[in-house]
RNA sequence: GCCACGGUAGUGUAGCAUGGUUAGCACUAGGGACUGUGGAUCCCUUAGCCCGAGUUCAAAUCUCGGCCGUGGCCCCA
């Protein structure tokens, strides 16, 4: 074949585009219904704005051009630094909080495999301006109520902090925390081992450390775990915060686990920070991902508490799936309308028009012959078929095989009270 | 970036180990017959060895490289 899709990218044809929009539909009635306003950003951005939030290391993975006025930029590879750059460009004044979703493509230079394309499509919020529990409540129960109202069954919600993470590591008189937080992420625990010992951890410290990191399920009893393992001010403090938003969520009915072993591996996370997996995807399986970070005077704005979550809308169609959830409507099959000779195709053009003000429809434009085009007009799945022939016109139920002649005047009535 | 497996009409496949006919079959699509009522039957047509190099008298078949696909590793903002 000589001309080819680009390497990780795909086609959508109607079938899949149908259950595509209909889940899409879900997500962004959900998000409106949380009185999230929609954004969309550029499609390239400057590659500052990607580095600066990302790092350098991060280039690689990017697809980067030069334009014509040489300036460098780079095709999005996600959305929060995008928004955000937008929200610090023109909405900082804006009456807080701020609430704003988008569904869009992104990408990534990065091998494909199952879950994962160079083209792929992200839906997401940020909550921009609200420090409180109940704000991080909001967006873990939006994000888990998307899942429900699609009827997802395999998910799993983990929920973890890295405030306590980070108080905790400087506790141990760690300040250079990334790295850390990078291989806490990784379950690295050999390697974490070596860096504490580097650091001059004390062996009951490292104890506890990996104690705390491995910790998860029930709440109150892993809540309470922590508890009990610290006596810090400062660290009780944050407990009590991610308490308060377990409790909320707790109270909307949230299903998850606690598991302090998430990390998220990035420098701009404050606080508490969730992921979602549907087990059935394999290496894959992560369908979401967010929690509370600040990211807005890296690109030069006031610092501002946001909380933000981001769903692999590719993987969550593939968990769907795998799931046997049904996605797309009941659609309406229509009317296929059939002049059965030339001398009738303006007439029939004309009913084709009349019909088309209440019901989907399709007229036969290859001239074929009575018995293809009906032949044709079932395989599409149409349910009814207009014959336009001489005086008459005969109205078939393509389903039930049974035909009528009708009065034109008698179509509209006849097709929406359902003739059978 | 790394590893495994794969790539024959639009789709699914036979052929490949043992190189040698005109690369076969099914479905789909287009056309026709059955001379205005279908999902049938019959006939016809379009269309293929991923690309390149090598070995050889001869490559779909063997070798190497590339590309693409599937899955995994790394990574995953």
């Amino acid at each position: 074949m000589e001309f080819t899709r680009p390497r990780g990218t795909r086609d959508f044809f109607p079938e899949e585009m149908e259950k595509r929009r209909w889940v899409e539909a879900k997500i962004r009635n959900t998000f409106e219904n949380f009185s999230y306003g929609e954004i969309l950003t550029p499609t390239f951005e400057h590659i500052n704005l990607i580095t600066a939030k990302s790092g350098e290391d991060i280039v690689e993975h990017l697809y980067t051009f030069v334009d014509r006025g040489k300036r460098k930029l780079v095709l999005r590879p996600e959305l929060t630094a995008p928004v955000m750059r937008a929200y610090v460009n023109e909405l900082q004044s804006q009456a807080k909080p701020v609430k704003l979703y988008y569904i869009a493509n992104c990408f990534r230079y990065e091998r494909p495999q199952s879950g994962r394309y160079r083209e792929f499509w992200q839906a997401g919020i940020e909550l921009i301006g609200s420090p409180g529990a109940e704000a991080e409540a909001e967006v873990i129960a939006l994000a888990y109520t998307i899942l429900k109202n699609l009827n997802l069954k395999d998910f799993t919600m983990h929920i973890g902090n890295i405030g306590l993470l980070r108080k905790f590591l400087k506790n141990l008189g760690i300040t250079e925390q990334s790295n850390f937080l990078a291989l806490i992420d990784k379950k690295e625990h050999d390697e974490l081992e070596k860096q504490l010992k580097f650091y001059g951890v004390k062996a009951e410290d490292r104890k506890l450390f990996f104690k705390i990191i491995s910790l998860k399920g029930n709440t109150r009893e892993t809540v309470a775990r922590v508890r009990e393992l610290f006596q810090d001010r400062e660290i009780l403090k944050e407990m009590d915060r991610f308490e308060e938003t377990l409790n909320y969520i707790d109270n909307l009915g949230v299903d998850y686990s606690v598991n302090f072993g998430i990390a998220r591996g990035l420098d701009y996370y404050t606080g508490m920070v969730f992921e979602i997996y549907a087990q059935k995807l394999g290496a894959e399986k992560q369908i979401c991902g967010g929690g509370s970070y600040s990211l807005t005077e890296t690109f030069g704005g006031k610092a501002t508490p946001t909380c933000g979550f981001a769903i692999g809308f590719d993987r969550l169609i593939l968990a769907l799936d795998k799931d046997g959830v049904k996605a797309g409507s009941d659609n309406d099959h229509g009317v296929y309308v059939i002049p059965v000779s030339q001398e009738f195709i303006a007439y029939a053009m004309k009913i084709t028009s009349d019909i088309r003000e209440y019901k989907v429809c399709e007229m036969e434009l290859k001239r074929r012959k009575l018995g293809k085009a009906l032949s044709y007009a079932s395989k599409k799945g149409f349910e009814y078929a207009v014959i336009v022939g001489e005086e008459k016109i005969s109205l078939k139920n393509l389903i039930s095989k049974e035909q009528v002649e009708i009065d034109i005047s008698k179509m509209k009535t006849s097709l929406n009270t359902g003739h059978r």
